[in-house]
DNA sequence: GGAGTGACTTTTT
DNA sequence: GAAAAAGCCACTC
């Protein structure tokens, strides 16, 4: 099952980095949420766009919940189908948003 | 292989 | 505290 994700992981990314950025992505819980920045200092990089521009070409949406990845200061940033999409699906997770920020962030943020 | 780009972050106005 | 600027580095073409 995991295994399979994996390989169509792979499948997709021919970067190292692209690849771990998803694998990390994967390990958020549902109902937490996790930062651009802290997956890049995962990675032992800066890269803090890059890791953003990693999910945004990822091609399997369904099986990485990028949803989960906002902004360091507890906004939501960016998501390919619009941010309306993103806030809704962290809604129905149980994270509350108000004037587009995390509420409680501190206490959903996922640090692995 | 160089230049432009971006779902970011931090610092400075 | 909002907005702008600067810094960052992988990605794409």
């Amino acid at each position: 099952m995991n295994n399979k994700i994996n390989k169509i992981i792979k499948m997709n990314t021919n970067s190292r980095f692209s690849e771990l950025v998803l694998e990390l992505t994967k390990k958020v819980p549902p109902g937490r949420v996790s930062t651009y920045k802290i997956i890049a200092n995962k990675l032992n990089t800066k890269a803090y766009r890059a890791v953003g521009i990693a999910l945004k070409n990822n091609k399997f949406p369904i099986v990485i919940p990028c949803h989960r990845i906002v902004k360091s200061d507890g906004s939501i940033g960016g998501y390919s189908r619009g941010i309306k999409e993103k806030i809704k699906l962290l809604k129905r997770e149980g994270i509350k948003i108000r004037n587009n920020k995390i509420e409680n962030f501190q206490k959903v943020l996922f640090r692995f």
